[in-house]
DNA sequence: TTGTAGGCGTTATCAA
DNA sequence: TTGATAACGCCTACAA
C-alpha cells in the first residue's frame, strides 16, 4: 500500500510536509505542494479514511438506515440523500434492518464509528431505543419515525392530513360509506394516515363504522384481500381509501376480479403517488409525497447539525402532501351517482 | 469517547485481553470475556473501526457506484447487493456517478481506503479508466460494464440473446417490419440490444432498414419522440421494440396520441420488465432480468474474492434473461394480422 | 516555510 | 492465560 511516507520520499520532503500539501494548507510554496501532488498522483495515493479519522474524528460519511430497500420510495429517497451528500462530499452507507428489535439495534450499533450522523427511517422507533443504541448527543434525523421524548432532528410527511383531503374529496363525490385499508399494525404511518381518515368522516359529518377499517400491512396481497372482505359486507362501500398505493394496486386487482368496475361502482384513491400511480388503468388517485425532497432536507438538516453540533434546538419539519386526482376516484365521470345526495 | 481502555480498566483487565474478549478470541477464560463483555455493554463501548482497519487492512465495506440512483432497476441491485452483504456482516457504501470522466475518476478515488472491493456499474467504463484510478489488483466486480482487457470478475445480462429472443417473437407473430428505439449512445446494454435485434432479423430473413432503428436514450421522453419519428414514416413499422421499458412507456402514450392502438395496430415490446409492466394497459410484454439476482451475484463474487484474493481466474458471467410475453406484443390477439404470411 | 515527534484506538507480537 | 508494547497511517503542536 502507498502511503503518505511514500509521497513524502518520492518528493523528497517530510511526511509532515506531505500532509499539509495534500490538506491545502497554507504553509507550503506552491512550488512544494506542487511538487507533491504530483508525486501522489503518479503513486496513486489515496489518503487512509481510516487512520484520518481516527485524528480528525470525522468519517465525512452518512449512515442510512431504512426498514427495507424495496420500491421506488427507496430509491428515490436514496436519490435526494445521495445527491445532497455527494454535493457536501460526503458519502452514504445505506443498510435496511426489516424489524425492529435486535436487528434494528445490531444494525444501528454496527454503524456507529462507521459514520458521522445518521439518517433514521423507522416507523417503529422509540426513545428507549436510541438511549439504548446511540451515544447522547450523536447526531440522528429521524424520518417517517415516531416522536421520541429525545432532541432528535425529525422529519415527516403530513400524513393525517394528506389522508384527510383523499377521504374528504372521496366525500365531496357524494360517497357516504368510505372504506379504508389500513397500513402495518403499529406503524406511525399507517397510525395517522388512519387518524386523518376518520378525521375527514368526522368533518364530512359522516358516521364511522369499524366494519369499513380493515387491516392490511402495505403490501399489495393484504390489499386485494382487504377489498376482498370490503366486497364481502352485507353493506359494501362505495369508495375504498387504501393507505398506501401497493395496497390500491391489489385492491384494483381484487375488484376487477369480483367484476366491480373502478370508478363506476368503487371509486379508489391510494398513498404516496408512486411512478406507476399515472400509468395505472384506471389512472391512480393518490397523495403525492415528493420522496427526493425528502430525502434531501433530512440530508441537509443532518449536515448543518454535523456542522454546528448544538446551535439549535431539534428540528421537527413535516413535509406537505398533495391530492393528485386522476381517474380512479371518478372526479371525472359524467354522470354523477346514482346516490348522490 | 468510549475506548477499548475504558472497557480494559472498567473489567479490572490489560488492553489486550479486553480486545481478545471483544474479539472472541481462544485465549480468554469465560470468565474474564464476561467480565470485559459485561463492562463493554454497560459504557456503551463500540470499536473505532477506523482504528482496527488500520491495522487490520479491511474495512469490511464494499463500494457500489452506480451510473444513477434512479428508479426500479437501482432499487432492486442494492437490495441484492445490500440482502448478501449484510449476511456476510459488510457494509455497503453507495454513490452514482452520472458521467463518465472525471466525476466518474473522482467518485471511484474517493471510495478507496474506504472498502476493501468494488461493484462498479458503468455503461462506459474503460480498462484505461481502471488502470487510472484503482490499485492493480483491487477486487472489483464489473456489472453491466463493456469487456476490458483487465482481469476483473465480470457480470453482465444477456442483453443480445434477450433482444434477439423478443424480435424473433415478434417477427414470429408475422411482423415484417419491426423497428428498434435504440437505447443511449456508446451505452453497452443499448448496444447489445442493437445486436441482438438486427441478428434476429437476419435469423429470421428480414431485411434490415436503417429507417426502422431510431435513437433513443432510455429515458421516456425518448420513447415518444421515437414512436412519433416512425409514425411519421411514409412505411410505419407494424412492431416497435424498445430497448428498455421506460422507453416502451412513453412510445405507449405517443402511439396513442397519436390515434394508434396496441397491440391491434402496433405491437410493443419492451426490456427489463421493471414491475410497472405488468400493470401497464396494455400489460408491457418484455424482455425480464432478475435484477436483485444480478446485485446478489455481484457481491458474491466479490465476497468469494475478498476471502480468495488470487484463488481463480475472473469469473465472467452471463445472467440469462427471459421474454414475459404480455398483452402489448398482440401475441393473444384473436384474430391474425392482415398482413400474416 | 519545513521537520520532528507524539498520539489517535486498535490489533498483534512477544514475554511473563 | 494475561500484560506490556510496537506497529498501522495520518495529522498537528512545537521546534528549527
Amino acid at each position: 500500500m502507498v502511503t503518505i511516507k511514500d509521497v513524502a520520499r518520492a518528493a523528497s520532503v517530510s511526511i509532515a510536509t506531505a500532509s499539509r500539501a495534500m490538506n491545502d494548507s497554507d504553509l507550503v510554496t506552491p512550488e512544494t505542494r506542487d511538487r507533491v501532488r504530483d508525486a501522489a498522483g503518479k503513486l496513486h495515493y489515496t489518503p487512509h479514511i481510516g487512520a484520518r479519522s481516527l485524528i480528525t474524528r470525522r468519517t465525512h460519511t452518512i449512515g442510512i438506515l431504512l426498514p427495507d430497500l424495496y420500491g421506488e420510495f427507496f430509491s428515490e429517497i436514496i436519490r435526494g440523500i445521495d445527491q445532497t451528500a455527494q454535493h457536501a462530499r460526503f458519502h452514504c452507507l445505506v443498510s435496511s434492518a426489516r424489524h425492529t428489535g435486535p436487528p434494528l439495534e445490531a444494525a444501528l450499533r454496527s454503524m456507529r464509528g462507521r459514520v458521522d450522523g445518521l439518517i433514521l427511517m423507522s416507523p417503529e422507533f422509540t426513545g428507549d431505543l436510541s438511549r439504548r443504541t446511540l451515544p447522547l448527543g450523536f447526531p440522528v434525523v429521524l424520518v417517517h419515525c415516531p416522536p421520541t421524548d429525545l432532541p432528535h432532528d425529525s422529519l415527516m410527511i403530513a400524513n393525517a392530513e394528506g389522508a384527510r383531503a383523499m377521504v374528504e374529496h372521496l366525500a365531496g363525490l357524494a360517497h357516504r360509506r368510505i372504506a379504508i385499508i389500513r397500513g402495518a399494525e403499529g406503524n406511525f404511518d399507517a397510525t395517522e394516515r388512519l387518524r386523518g381518515y376518520r378525521e375527514a368522516l368526522t368533518a364530512c359529518g359522516l358516521a364511522a363504522d369499524p366494519a369499513l377499517e380493515v387491516p392490511g400491512d402495505f403490501g399489495e396481497e393484504s390489499g386485494a384481500a382487504a377489498a376482498r372482505a370490503l366486497m364481502a359486507l352485507p353493506d359494501p362501500p362505495t369508495a375504498i381509501f387504501a393507505a398506501n398505493d401497493c395496497m390500491a394496486i391489489g385492491a384494483l386487482s381484487a375488484l376487477r376480479e369480483g367484476g366491480r368496475r373502478v370508478p363506476e361502482d368503487v371509486a379508489l384513491g391510494g398513498f404516496d403517488d408512486i411512478p406507476m400511480a399515472r400509468y395505472m388503468t384506471p389512472a391512480l388517485t393518490s397523495v403525492h409525497v415528493d420522496i427526493a425532497r425528502l430525502g434531501q432536507r433530512a440530508t441537509e438538516l443532518l449536515l448543518d447539525r454535523l456542522a454546528h453540533p448544538a446551535s439549535r434546538h431539534a428540528a421537527r419539519e413535516v413535509l406537505p402532501t398533495t391530492l393528485t386526482v386522476r381517474q380512479s376516484c371518478g372526479a371525472s365521470l359524467t354522470t354523477p351517482r346514482r346516490d348522490a345526495v
